[in-house]
DNA sequence: CGTCACATGTAAAAGGTTACATGATTCG
DNA sequence: CGAATCATGTAACCTTTTACATGTGACG
């Protein structure tokens, strides 16, 4: 039940929409936690209604009624407790490394394709994480930065996305790498995708 | 819809039945795709309806009948087709980062305690995924074993998951070594836990 | 004139977790 | 004598995804 946790977390950066907030689980939040916006429509309407939040209308002409939400000293409280208690382990659900793991009975060319694919991903994430990370830095030192600042955090789950992208592109070049020189040493017997009867 | 996949995928190495599916996905699998036990009965019986499968029963004496199952040519084929199709990327949920992201909100003793234990659970994974890697290479160099092997998969994904682990274990101690010095260098107002009214 | 940004949701379906149920055998 | 291993499942609940619904204003 943690995905109110995110929202939380979200909303320490300060007040923001549902829409908003969106966007920010599509660049920082999201590198830890994925949510879409029915998602977070529906949680911070409960949210309200258990007071972790507050919510402030804002008329707009032409256009739904937008409701900015801000945390209330409860919902504070609520993170300060969840961030003491016990976590679980990571889930780990990655439809590639399942591909990966059945290498020897599948299509070579297209696992590398797979991996390709997922390998530019992980280098447009890396490059949105690092220009984040700059701006969160602002031209300061790492030592400076966290002697001064009260935005530890952020710092901290930014670098967690940046070593974990790093390391995904770092693991699908090696894989397709692997792969390929398997294909030039001479394979036989592949099964591929369009093999018909 | 992919809980089936990764199940065929852990029929590749070889029959087993509901009970021994459920310790192939608590070691090796479980890396890259979680799946309860009463998740993959229901899904095992599920692929022998869609004969992906097929099931041998084997009578026990004093217990339920046991059923082995094995990989079809449909099955096979159906795991040809997964890995040529494209993947969605993994989605990210970890409790653990959503509260170090509220680092500056939160009592940091106790996030540095959730910290050590994560990093002790990565490193007891560590050890298991290296038993596994020497397993796998059986005394081989890593050149050797790719020219030879014809399980190339299961090696990929091995180091997949001790990079991984590596990555986390390091990002954990490095967190807790700058929410350390901060807490050396002074800090005020934080909010505990344990703070009442 | 088409697409993007804004701004909210509802409803059904799929997927995953937790709790419960049963019961013999082996090991320390 | 208690715990772990073997061996299967059902049922209720919670979470996530997907599809649908609505409509304006700005930009090129």
């Amino acid at each position: 039940m943690s995905l109110r946790h995110a929202v939380l977390a979200a909303l320490v950066h300060g007040e923001a929409s549902g829409y908003e907030l969106a966007k920010r689980f599509d660049v920082g939040v999201g590198n830890f936690w994925h949510a879409r916006p029915q998602q977070l429509y529906a949680e911070l309407t409960r949210l309200h209604q258990d007071q972790l939040v507050r919510a402030t209308e804002v008329p707009q002409r032409s256009r739904p009624t937008k409701y900015l939400y801000s945390l209330t000293d409860a919902g504070i409280a609520e993170l300060v407790e969840f961030a003491a208690a016990p976590k679980k382990p990571t889930s780990a659900r990655d439809e590639l490394t399942v591909a990966v793991q059945v290498a020897d009975v599948v299509d070579h060319a297209a696992l590398i394709g797979n991996l390709s694919r997922r390998a530019a991903q992980a280098r447009q994430k890396l490059t949105n994480l690092k220009d984040m990370e700059k701006s969160i830095l602002g031209g300061r030192t790492e030592e400076t930065f966290v002697r001064t600042t009260g935005h530890l955090g952020p710092y901290l789950t930014c670098r967690r996305g940046i070593q974990h992208e790093a390391d995904t592109e770092r693991w699908c070049e090696w894989a397709i790498g692997l792969l390929r020189s398997r294909i030039a040493s001479g394979d036989r017997d592949r099964v591929t995708a369009t093999a018909g009867p």
